[in-house]
DNA sequence: AACGGCTGGGTAATCCATTACCCGCCCGCT
DNA sequence: AGCGGGCGGGTAATGGATTACCCAGCCGTT
């Protein structure tokens, strides 16, 4: 592999020349950038990234670290950062935390290690600490769950407020005896869309119970076991929230297994508009969140704060919209 | 952010000690491991990894290029990937293609700039090149496709078997013009399941015309499109075989749009088991690809490579599995 | 003509961890 | 006692790009 001298060898100049000269910032003579230019090109000359980093004291590089690479949601968001973070040069890389607070913290150590200029980051859960990142003076942006008792540049969806719109939508239907399944708890968006739900009841003085509530894992198989426990109690529910759409693959899945199509018997408000949705019958009345916005905000957010660590730190809050489609009408 | 002359003075100990004691890597007085352990955990000692990655010519990060984030199938194999990696100790980045040449090929350079250790790809198209990876010797796996013309580790999934063996389970459960919607002509994967296809129609003695052949990028838009026009051919198609889950969402879609039950009407098979095949009506028959064993298996090539690139290079082909539901019989 | 200012480009310091090389010490053997 | 071998640990070279600093030459001004 060829170095920064072998080239400047070639083109007959100093290595400061040809860094110059590929990188454009000091005047060079325009004969001189051509002759570097060419002689690189001949070599192959890639420039060494580590060498550049040490010197540089950082990487062009952000990082992306989600809880769940196989979760629509995420790559959505993932699509947004990339996007931008292109525009201006950076490379995104993307770390799957899978819910798991060890894995999410290796990735930290990870980004600190290899000197990324930021961090893009789903917390995984209350335990989550940025504090090493924020010591360095890294860059920082939460996105989806705002970080427990730090602050930081956020950006979120109004998740509490669209359950409660979408509980109130079921009961503006006519069902009665409304369930949720949620995510774990500690786990911000879990609690939120679980306390939305609440709001909802409690305004419109339906009474809330335990007995309609489960938590699990933001996958299909809790869901499914969830709602399998649900249908069997002695007065099950009429309708049920489910918090993301790999839960609704769950949820629905049992319904099939009950015989039970969701409207008429069940009705059914999924987060997350999957593209699948309007496929089944009868489509999913869904709380479609936007997950590219996030990303692409978030990104300018990261790219802002590279710029100027010490600005002020902001909350995006951007607003989810439901979608209403059969699986929520008794009709 | 402190360095390891920091720490070496505050245990007391020279750099190269420090460097012993916390890389485990030649004997040291286990007092001093513990005084220069102290040391670095309270300074919050981080290795500089760009320093670390200059000496070593080399860093302990693999890239995945894929060439679509938001394709389940792309995202399974990441996770294989990581779930191996991870265990030896390296770190997986992500990096998104777009099956667009250009950012593939940035990706490359990126991956090439930061001496990462290894790289697996999904080539995009017939135009990938990977000379600059083999020119300087990084570790290389092709996956899902195969590299035009070059040979390297490569690990693929019989794909143009399966799509004959889905496309004579149609036959074979009476439909008679079956059609198909592939990817982009010079897609590997495309073209496989289109001969495939084609086999199948050969073998059983039925006509192949192209006036059932639709190609279109990967997604579910331009397979909707596709499915449209077939459907309002004079003759249309009584049975399609659909080279991927996104795709089949715009089919699905189309269908419905044409009142069109898949089925008793027009048996569909689509590639990739998606875990909402089961939710349409009526469930959606697959050919199951297993990515997941995709990205174990290309992980464990290219730590096998990154150990010793001298060894022969291997072509692992995995089989994928039909999964008969109800959208391919008639009854 | 002399001098100040500006510009282009070279020299060498710098970033920081790893490791080749070397030294001193201790142990055991003859 | 003397010597060889082995081990722990220090010194300094190393990797390659960037950039502070400096110098030479050219232009314009007085």
């Amino acid at each position: 592999m060829a170095t920064i001298s072998e080239v400047a060898a070639k083109a007959g100049v100093s290595t400061a020349t040809v860094s110059r000269a590929l990188n454009g910032k000091s005047t060079v003579d325009p004969d001189l950038v051509l002759r570097v230019r060419r002689a690189a090109e001949e070599l192959g000359y890639q420039p060494n990234g580590p060498a550049r980093n040490l010197r540089r004291q950082e990487a062009a590089v952000v990082a992306l670290i989600i809880s769940d690479v196989e979760n629509p949601f995420f790559t959505a968001i993932a699509r947004g950062v990339e996007d931008v973070a292109h525009e201006v040069g950076y490379s995104v890389v993307l770390c799957n935390s899978d819910e798991n607070a060890e894995k999410e913290n290796r990735y930290i150590d990870v980004a600190l290690q290899e000197r990324v200029a930021g961090v893009i980051l789903s917390p995984s859960g209350p335990t989550t600490s940025v504090e090493k990142l924020t010591k360095r003076g890294t860059a920082f942006v939460a996105v989806d769950r705002p970080l427990p008792g730090q602050s930081s540049d956020v950006v979120l969806v109004d998740t509490r407020l669209a359950a409660r719109e979408a509980t109130a939508h079921l009961i503006d239907q006519g069902y009665q005896r409304i369930g949720c399944i949620t995510g774990p708890a500690g786990v911000r968006t879990a609690d939120d869309r679980l306390a939305g739900y609440r709001d909802a009841l409690k305004s419109r003085r339906l009474r809330s119970t335990t007995k309609l509530v489960r938590r699990t894992e933001y996958k299909a198989a809790g869901a499914h076991r969830a709602a399998q426990e649900l249908l069997d109690q002695a007065e099950p529910p009429d309708a049920l929230l489910v918090a993301n759409s790999a839960m609704a693959v769950g949820v629905l899945q049992a319904l099939q297994e009950h015989g039970i199509r969701p409207g008429k018997q069940v009705g059914i408000v999924a987060f997350d508009d999957a593209p699948w949705a309007e496929l089944v019958d009868p489509p999913l009345t869904v709380v479609a969140q936007p997950a590219y916005e996030i990303g692409t905000v978030a990104a300018r957010l990261l790219l802002a704060r590279i710029g100027d660590n010490t600005r002020p730190t902001t909350t995006t809050t951007l607003a989810a919209r439901l979608i209403e489609r059969g699986s929520s009408h008794r009709g």
